[in-house]
RNA sequence: GGGUCAGUGUCCGAGCGGCUAAAGGAGGCAGACUGUAAAUCUGCUAGCGUAAGCUUACGGUGGUUCGAACCCAUCCUGGCCCA
């Protein structure tokens, strides 16, 4: 039981408020967990992982779950750490994408202990006075406290009023379902906080709320996202999550240990102070073991080293190219990059090409003009580790 | 509602009638070096075309001009000041 508490609180970045948190946790009532899901961007990746690896936690202590799919909220978008106004979803595609999400989610969590509630559920009842009600708790100064809105408002940026009531929604959530306990990344402190505010209003006793960092992406620099492609995805194949695990700036690997996985801080702490690179690759294999299979290990491993040895991998994807681009058994290699896609125009393949980029069966490729023939299969090597086995269409 | 300033490529930002597919920086991709790390160095970073060259592109639309990102009109968006 302390265990699971410190495993969630080592990772906490702020908590309030401690005190009443242990009280709840200790009082041997099952609590309500809320989570707020953004169906915007169903993609998971390790970043989400590190609050529902949490939520996980919480449910093996025996509590409630709950996983709000902001369906309702999607239809304003986000606006926390976003420069830009989002745009709207439809009802159809948030519904979609939330339960994606949720199908995604279950890999971490229990599906049998979590409940799925969508916002709209309440949101869409709230009458023109009770939004009214809800805004008169809150002020412009108030809101614009919360940095992404001030720092748009200070670079000139639009903000829409509908954006303001984002938090005032988000936090009708938690008085909604009359929730004990909200976590969230550190991006949503601000929300969070909300709905500990509007449930004193309400006369509820308001939420504990825990924030938890950001996971930094692979880039070092900023949060992980898709959108950034700095990101390890929880549906990746074993293969390139242990590629991009190596891929790990040497001084965020802490910071992953830490956030994404449980091995004891201790552990993970000398492993990295022995040997930097062995503890990637630690890592690496601690990965595939939470989203796949320790099975999948072995392969994953062998096939990165075999690359990095300047070798090419065994199971290599293959695209076969229609007959009706290939011309005497041949095809230009700047469409045969294209179809490998590995390059979106000509021009791009042809400075691709230029930069020694490519390498076809290990051989780098110099001459843009180049005829590939393909009467037997061709490996073609993009970068370091980037390979596609083209292959004529057989009739 | 009035006045005023601004809107440039993925982003930031220079340009302010021809030499501008648009300086510089960031980011991205690739190469060298390494540990497929970091740092560093190098190249590339609109589309089509083998090429000559053509086509799009500086908030939108019209216009002035031999010629416009640059001038004019108008509209849209944002800021600031006044009401």
């Amino acid at each position: 039981m302390n265990d699971d508490i410190d495993l969630i609180l080592r990772k906490a970045v702020q908590i309030f408020s401690k005190e009443s948190l242990i009280e709840r946790l200790n009082s041997g009532k099952t609590l309500k967990i809320k989570l707020g899901a953004d169906p915007s961007r169903p993609d998971l990746h390790l970043g989400h992982s590190v609050v529902l690896r949490v939520l996980r936690v919480f449910q093996k202590m025996g509590h409630e779950v709950i996983f709000v799919v902001g369906d309702y909220t999607a239809m304003i978008g986000d606006p926390s750490g976003k420069s830009k106004t989002r745009p709207a979803l439809t009802f159809e595609e948030t519904r979609k994408a939330g339960e994606t999400y949720f199908e995604q989610a279950t890999k971490i969590l229990d599906k049998d202990k979590t409940r799925i509630e969508y916002n709209s559920k309440w949101l869409s009842k709230l009458t023109f006075e009770e939004v009214l009600k809800l805004t008169s708790k809150y002020t412009i100064a108030q809101i614009l406290e919360r940095d992404d809105f001030k720092n748009r408002y200070d670079n000139n940026q639009p903000i829409g009023m509908h954006e303001l009531m984002y938090p005032l929604m988000q936090g009708y959530d938690s008085v909604a379902l009359e929730a004990d306990i909200e976590i969230g990344g550190t991006d949503q402190t601000f929300n969070l906080l909300v709905g500990r505010e509007l449930q004193k209003n309400y006369n509820q006793k308001q939420q504990e709320v825990i924030t938890f960092p950001l996971l930094i992406g692979l880039d070092g620099v900023e949060k992980m996202s898709k959108s950034l492609d700095n990101y390890i995805g929880l549906d990746e194949t074993p293969a390139k999550m242990f590629e991009k695990a190596m891929k790990i700036p040497d001084n965020l690997l802490h910071h992953y240990f830490l956030l994404t996985t449980d091995i004891s801080v201790q552990d993970f702490e000398s492993l990295i102070n022995k040997d930097i690179r062995e503890a990637h690759i630690e890592y690496g294999k601690e990965i595939i073991r939470m989203y796949h299979d320790e099975s999948d290990i072995d392969q994953a491993v062998k096939r990165y080293f075999e690359i990095a040895k300047g070798g090419i991998p065994d199971n290599i994807i293959e695209k076969i190219i229609d007959k009706v681009m290939v011309k005497d058994n041949k095809i230009a290699i700047v469409e045969a990059l294209k179809h490998a896609g590995f390059a979106a125009t000509n021009g791009e393949a042809k400075r691709i090409i230029e930069g020694k980029g490519i390498k076809i069966n290990g051989e780098t490729v110099t001459d843009i003009k180049m005829e590939l023939d393909i009467s037997d299969p061709k490996v073609i090597q993009f970068g370091k580790s980037k390979f596609v086995k083209l292959t004529m269409e057989i009739k």
